[in-house]
Parts: C-alpha cells; structure tokens; sequence
DNA sequence: TCATTAATTAAACAGTTGCTCAATCATTCA
DNA sequence: TGAATGATTGAGCAACTGTTTAATTAATGA
C-alpha cells in the first residue's frame, strides 16, 4: 500500500507552501485528477450549490416545490420584503433553479425542472437522517 | 383563479416594507406554509448546500467520490496548501458530508455516505444540461 | 528524547454576500 | 394620460467567508 515513489527528493526550499515532497502517492493523485470532472462543470456545481446554501433561498425552493407562487405571496411567506425576495429570485434564476411567466402586473415562479426537487429531497434525505 | 378574498383590507401607514395587503393571495399562502418544510429542516438544507458551494470544496468532494484521499493528497491535486485544505474538509466534516480515518500520521478522508454522491451527481446533470 | 512530518488550529485580512432603502420599470385601469 | 401597484434594480453597509501565515498537536523512528 505505501509505495511511495520518489519520495526520496527533498525540496531545497523549506517551508514551502505546497506540500510537494513527504507522503504524497503521485500515482493515486494523478489518477484522480484524471477521473475527475472538468474543472468548469465544478465550477458550475459550486455556484449552483451557493446559490441554494442560503436559507431564504432555500425557502424560497422549499415553497416553490409545492406550488408555482408570485414574489408578494413568497414574501408574505417568508415574511419579509419584496426586494429582498427579488433579488434572491434573481440569484436562483441566474443559476436557472427557477423560472417564471409574467401574467399582467404579477410574475409566477416556478422550480426550473425535476433535478431541482431531486436536490432538495436528497438533501432532505441527508439531514433528517438520524445516527 | 383570481379570487383574492381580503383584498380589500387597506393599511393605514404607506410605504410598509411587507407586502401585506395588496394581490396577496393568503389562501394559498397558508396552505403552502403548512405544507413546506420544518425551518428546522431547511436551515439545515442551508447550511450543506452552502457547505458544497465553494470550489474548493466541490473538488474535494469530486476528488473524494473516486477514492479515499489523505489531506496532502488533496493539496497536491488541488494544487494548494495542507492548511487550506483541512479548512475546508473541516467545514465538510461539520455536515458530516465527509469520514475520515487515522493511518499513522495520517488522515484518510471519504465520502459520508450515497447521499453526497447523489446530490453531486444530480447537479452535475442539472449544470451539463444543454439548453 | 529529539527531530521530522502529517494534520489541525488561531488570528488577521481581503473579498464576498444579503439586506435595507430609495428609485425605477412595467402593467393595469380610471 | 396619470395614479396605483407588482416587480426589479442599484448603492451602501454590516456580517460572513476563504486564504495565508504561523504556531501547535500527534505520531513515527533514529
């Protein structure tokens, strides 16, 4: 299991910020890296993943998950302003967690599609497990 | 459709922050307040969707879904420093996103359980969705 | 016991975020 | 057209976050 290759070469500098010598497996580091997805769908993902880790937006999901609402009764919902609403409806749009239809003056927003609910309810599924 | 009961029920200041009289639909609004997710619950949704909102982080957990990895490991592949790391896995291992296990002197990290596979996997598909 | 090294931790700083407030846009209706 | 209203937007600010640097802990082996 430890076979650690070129372990051997020492750094002449010491203190060096990445840990380039000691224990590494270089093997297993660069099979990884191969493996793993490509860096800008990670990048998506984190910022996908941000824009659903703030607990109004959440709400906001949560709400939508059970019916297509318009900002003034998210508001009412959650219990705070339309601006506020707005503009974290524009986050989640931005990430197209959500979309809308505009009907007169009022606008709807809905979840953007199945994999958003699938999200919340995995999550769900995470932190209501008990150990 | 558009039976909005109480609608005429004005407030006396202008201006209030809540939205609370006009379209309002309260209706709905209650009946989706009952059925929405506990707070409790949703706080902590937050709280692991903002925990996996952080590149760094989302490449640990890529990284972590192939193979079990030590803290330099992860530094070598993210090309970054032990400190920053452990940081970061910390904030993981408070979401119980990530296990770990001592070797020696060193610390094996992986995955919790399927879940985070899952939501990684989910929203890698919601990201690569072509539109 | 002492040196070495993997990992964790604390403090500090820069960058980011979410809300408030005010202004503005857009649609309806008199 | 002008008033009213649902929604969006921008600026500003307080709170939070992620990295760096340095110190510390824990385990190994000479």
């Amino acid at each position: 299991m430890s076979k650690r290759a070129s372990a051997l070469r020492r750094s002449s500098t010491k203190g060096d910020p990445i840990c380039e010598v000691s224990a590494i497996n270089p093997k297993k580091v660069s099979s990884v890296m191969k493996e793993m997805e490509p860096a800008e769908a990670l990048m998506k993902v984190a910022e996908t993943f941000s824009a659903l880790g703030d607990l109004t937006r959440t709400k906001i999901i949560s709400a939508l998950s059970i019916e297509e609402l318009c900002v003034c009764d998210i508001a009412a919902l959650l219990n705070t302003t339309k601006s506020a609403v707005s503009h974290q409806l524009r986050v989640l749009r931005n990430m197209r967690l959500v979309k809308y239809r505009k009907e007169g003056k009022m606008v709807f927003y809905s979840l953007d599609d199945e994999h958003i609910t699938n999200l919340l309810g995995e999550c769900l599924r995470h932190v209501n497990e008990d150990r």
